[in-house]
DNA sequence: CGTATTGTTGAGCGTAGTCAAAGTTAGTGG
DNA sequence: CCACTAACTTTGACTACGCTCAACAATACG
């Protein structure tokens, strides 16, 4: 068994919102884990695969993305350390998706059965992976608003403001500075627009000092106009308090 | 307790995936249903709530939505019989979206509490509702790449495709004639156009034999070139064989 | 230092949006 | 059963947001 203290963000999360006992913390961490790690642009997963394995994020960003007919991509989400990526695979025997890493990073992968026997037997556990996959959920539900009724202005600002949310939850966050993984050819896969469209919309919202972002830092100005812009709210994310 | 025979639709659909025992079913009948009828356009849930049941649609058929800061609706998904509309509210406790009848129908209701214990005594019926919310999530990343990625044509093409393949699976397709619950304007909502450009496009679907669709009723006339303008694959639905 | 990737700019275009009005159908009540 | 009304669909003229293509600049990285 590895040392499992690369499972403290998990617990540090899922413990926002329940409280977990040492016996199932014992018990994630007695799974046989493999850490690995990952270098960027790199697929963790490919749409069609049936992989044995459910993988945790621990270092660095991925995506999911689907590929459509013409080559376009669409990124579907985006994911932060202490996220699984791949949590529905424990059930569905196919993946719909690809999962590409962002950046360089580091995996926690850890055989799909043992971990559905360790969530069967700890009811929390199982119920913490359960609202994992709901939060991804509603996560999409509003990306599916994002990209069908806002225009591009509002589609990246309210991106920018989902990101900048998560980080900063998961300690990610330093004084309004992110780190921020998408170049503008990815941004523009994840909010449905072209890449030059993209860059115009990033320097307007440079120019009227909502955010300033180059080379994969951003640090938000402005965070209620921003929000504004992005009609941004955070419900949907249902983070503890 | 109210005759239990209208969740056999329900169980239809879970038994196509996963055996269910007789002690299974009975502990979903013997929960406290209560069966009610909706109006067309009713709310059976408002963005916000903290509704103390779970929501299972019998009849009829139902979109979940979101509403935008101009008043723009963005409708994220459809839902037919046997499927459950907030089954995420079982772990969220606050709902992110509302829930509108498309069409009148009935729903049955259950404390949300007394399903999640039947849930965790009976881990096939918690497996199942959970992978309902998986594919639930599978389908807005689908929409995700609808909206974002595809011309209006292949978006209203491959909305119909999805209907129409889900009502086949549960049964309720009439050799390629299938209700059609949206009207245009909802149409507009669920693929991110407007009423207008959705009309131009059904016409052009119309005048190129591809389907028939008025007043609620869809006919297919050419499935594979619908699948095919629509860029649509059943994969993302996982359904059983 | 050289090369590939990423970001920036400009000009022209096209898909889908807007607005407004008329035509059609369904539903309701008399 | 018909008349009336509201909801839905259709049409036309005009507009605009974001796309395309192409070239160039800046940056990262080996």
């Amino acid at each position: 068994m590895t040392d499992p203290s690369f499972l403290a963000p998990l617990f540090r999360r899922w413990g926002k919102r329940t409280f977990l006992s040492e016996a199932d913390i014992q018990a994630l961490q007695s799974l046989p884990w493999t850490v690995r790690a990952f270098e960027r642009d790199s697929y963790l997963i490919r749409e069609g695969d049936s992989p044995p394995d459910c993988r945790l994020l621990l270092q660095g960003f991925a995506c999911r993305h689907k590929i459509v007919r013409d080559g376009a991509r669409q990124i579907v989400s985006i994911h932060i350390p202490s996220e699984f990526v791949d949590l529905q695979n424990c059930l569905l025997p196919e993946s719909d998706h690809s999962v590409q890493a962002l950046t360089r990073g580091e995996m926690g992968s850890v055989p799909k059965a043992a971990l559905m026997e360790v969530a069967e037997a700890n009811p929390k556990i199982g119920r913490a992976m359960w609202w994992d996959t709901l939060i991804d959920s509603s996560v999409f539900r509003e990306w599916v608003v994002n990209v069908g009724r806002r225009d591009a202005r509002s589609r990246i600002a309210h991106l920018i403001c989902e990101l900048a949310a998560r980080m900063e939850a998961c300690g990610l966050g330093d004084n309004g500075s992110y780190d921020f993984p998408l170049t503008q050819e990815k941004l523009a896969d994840a909010t449905g627009l072209t890449p030059v469209h993209t860059n115009r919309v990033l320097q307007s919202l440079r120019k009227d000092e909502l955010i300033s972002l180059s080379f994969q830092s951003l640090k938000v100005l402005d965070w209620e106009r921003l929000r504004q812009v992005g009609e941004f709210s955070d419900r949907y994310l249902h983070q503890a308090a």
